[in-house]
DNA sequence: CGCAAGATTATT
DNA sequence: ATAATCTTGCGA
């Protein structure tokens, strides 16, 4: 299994294709450690389900900064929730984590992962490129996944950016 | 400054 | 279906 810690090139890209090539994925937290298995991707420009559609805000304005940044933030007041940057510097979007397959569990929403790993702001602004406390490596090579519209929304229910893996089960020995 | 809405989850 | 719970962003 390769070590090697994605690079920036990777979440350089739109964000869609880095929310469906974050599948399969391995995702590292403080000696924590799971296959990435759902994600959402949101998007600045276009999106107005996106925290960063109506320009920078206080909140919003890191989405619009560097890919490969931790955008963590929290959600009625109750639970936080993990992203990564993506896409070039000044395009601002992100891709939600949701799914996390860890050695002898299933986190199935981003809320539950946050709670059970123990992210929180203090996790805001951490650069996966360089960070040893959170990053993200190579994972499974063939990855099954379906694209359903996003939960939890009310605006643009018609994009089917949510991804979901299918093939876990034969991956996880 | 006040207030409504929110990328969720557990419980009824 | 609804409570829990509090930050954010907008309008006045």
């Amino acid at each position: 299994m390769n070590k090697r810690k994605l690079s920036k090139k990777f979440y350089a890209r739109p964000c869609v294709q880095v929310a469906q090539d974050l599948l399969g994925k391995i995702l590292v937290f403080r000696g924590f450690q799971g296959i990435i298995t759902e994600t959402e991707a949101y998007r600045g420009s276009d999106d107005p389900a996106s925290h960063a559609f109506k320009g920078p805000t206080p909140r919003s304005a890191i989405m619009f900064g560097s890919p490969g940044i931790s955008y963590v933030y929290l959600i009625y007041g109750v639970y936080h929730c993990l992203n990564i940057v993506t896409e070039e510097e000044g395009q601002a979007s992100a891709v939600l984590i949701r799914g996390l397959q860890l050695s002898d569990r299933h986190l199935d929403g981003p809320g539950k992962i946050c709670q059970h790993l123990g992210i929180s702001k203090t996790q805001q602004g951490i650069n996966l490129i360089t960070s040893d406390q959170l990053y993200v490596t190579e994972g499974v090579k063939s990855v099954h996944y379906q694209a359903t519209p996003r939960v939890g929304i009310k605006k643009a229910i018609d994009k089917p950016w949510r991804f979901v893996m299918q093939n876990i089960a034969e991956v996880i020995f």
